[in-house]
DNA sequence: CAGTTTGGTGAGCATATGCCCGCGACCTGG
DNA sequence: CCAGGTCGCGGGCATATGCTCACCAAACTG
């Protein structure tokens, strides 16, 4: 006769646990009063409480919009090895995601400039680049040196637009290092000129040396930023795509598989390619429809070590 | 033009407060790890901790049977006011309740006998009570006094079958005070010998001095437990109802409100009243649908500053 | 424009927590 | 019946946490 099936230890110890689990979640009360209140010495009260986390008894849910961002920045960190993953919350299926994504980007940035040793800090280009730029506050930051990775001068002639380094050390009073040379660069001879330049080798030993780096990322349809933009002819852009080129990061293109293509356009480039110190991160900053094969790309080839973009974009890269 | 209706300051402080709970509860990281992973201070991580809670964006529930008698709990000592409320888990719908709050009420007493201070302990009769008894343990508890508060003396003149007290005394090893009279007496004289025995005045004075007491809670249907076990006559049961006994508590009955009747029947009652000190607790133990009444009774009336039962009968009380 | 108030910030400290360790009870196999 | 092993328990300690206090900066007010 057996005769307490309703007693196995096993279960009462699970029920102890969980009464204790509740006490200190749901109730909010010390471990010490757990004790108390079931008549049990503190130390069997902290197993118990820890018995219930760790038999899965107790289940913590965050209940916000930005949930939702958490779980897609886990995901992302886990599925491409990533350091740094920063997702923003959608502000509505018509909203531009760059606008949602600014601020967030902008709060990353600004806390490796809170850092009060000396950091070198890498600019790329791009549209989200330059909306987080003009989210950062104004600060002081002589500590710093900004680098930009791509040349100041546009086609014409004029300041690039695409040079979000002045813009940014305007903002954050910092030491900054632009490329004094043509974004595009037809001739190679003066390219090579260019590149002689020792300010130009300066800004490239310090680029090599970058503890972060920012850069946007692009895409290669008909509507291209860099040949939107009048950097580079529908010609350059055809034989890029000819050539598998799916995206591009400070003008580099790259391949599907993230691989950097260094036929045709790369031999006009004027510029660097994104890169940092050992230990350092690059860190992409891109949101949007259209970004999403080339940040796909980018990630799979490991050219980024950081992410910082929308929720959409995040499911879609997930998806 | 109000031109970023997205930088919403409670937002972002909300946002940063969803992420720090996500990385507290969630992660399991601890504050100075958020800190460092949002770059803050750990106060401002502590502080970030502390809103997302007190906002209400971390939810915790508990994934467990008992979730539901733990809730039930709180509403009973909420509604009833009463200190100290233990709901035992069903063992489904077949099964005898009192089976599966044995246990749990044995638990409840445990905590009382392990007191190293001297306790004062009154029990009273009944089903439950009896199966709680049965749960004890053996344990050495010299300190305590056991007080009975229902005569050890059935109407035959053998030993009650009700009187709990010897069998805990047994299981406890506690010194005990059984009453030394009948149930119930019918001659009023005799009846009035027995309470100026001293010993019995001893047993009076101890009871009234209790620490806790435990009693069951009888119902006072045709199969009332009095009556079935013949303590008391269907005259004295139809009595009884017909003055309104909608139950009983140590053969002492009381009213749909609570109240103690005093005419027919309890003059002939040998026994007392459940009592305890001031600051003490008198605690009903009782499952069962025929319960419910005496029991929203008992407690209406404030009989009763504790009560352990099962979940079907916690539910039908509230409901 | 100066004083005031309010909200937020970092330092410091008392308390709570988590964990390691030695001890004793219980179980198991001889 | 006993020796060895295992498990769980409470003591004690390093660390994490929550809270209070004094301060600062920005907004508000006379």
């Amino acid at each position: 006769m057996n005769k307490k099936p309703a007693l196995d230890p096993e279960d009462r110890a699970t029920d102890a646990a969980a009464r204790a689990g509740w006490l200190y979640y749901v109730g909010g009360l010390t471990q010490d009063q757990i004790a108390a209140e079931l008549g049990v010495s503190r130390q069997r009260a902290q197993r118990l409480v820890s018995k219930a986390m760790s038999e899965g008894l107790i289940h913590v849910r965050l209940e916000h919009r930005i949930a939702r961002c958490l779980a897609l920045e886990a995901a992302l960190k886990a599925q491409f090895g990533l350091q740094t993953v920063r997702v923003a919350p959608s502000l509505g299926p018509g909203v531009d995601p760059v606008r949602g994504l600014a601020p967030v980007a902008a709060s990353v940035m600004e806390r490796f400039l809170r850092q009060p040793d000396p950091l070198i800090i890498a600019l790329g280009t791009g549209r989200a680049l330059r909306a987080m730029v003009e989210e950062l506050p104004k600060m002081s930051c002589e500590q710093h040196k900004l680098i930009s990775l791509i040349g100041n001068i546009a086609p014409d002639g004029s300041a690039s637009n695409y040079d979000v380094i002045m813009r940014t050390a305007d903002t954050v009073r910092a030491p900054h290092y632009p490329m004094p040379l043509p974004v595009i660069i037809d001739d190679p001879e003066i390219r090579r000129m260019f590149y002689q330049l020792p300010q130009l080798k300066i800004v490239a030993r310090l680029a090599a040396q970058a503890d972060v780096t920012f850069v946007g990322v692009g895409h290669m349809t008909d509507s291209a930023p860099l040949y939107v933009d009048g950097f580079i002819s529908a010609r350059d852009l055809a034989e890029q795509r000819a050539l598998g080129a799916v995206g591009e990061i400070a003008t580099w293109c790259f391949d599907d598989r993230g691989r950097y293509i260094e036929e045709g356009l790369a031999q006009r480039v004027g510029g660097l390619k994104a890169q940092c110190k050992a230990g350092g991160q690059v860190i992409g900053i891109a949101a949007g429809q259209d970004k999403v094969v080339p940040l796909a790309a980018a990630l799979a080839g490991k050219l980024l070590d950081g992410l910082l973009t929308s929720e959409e974009t995040a499911e879609a890269l997930l998806g």
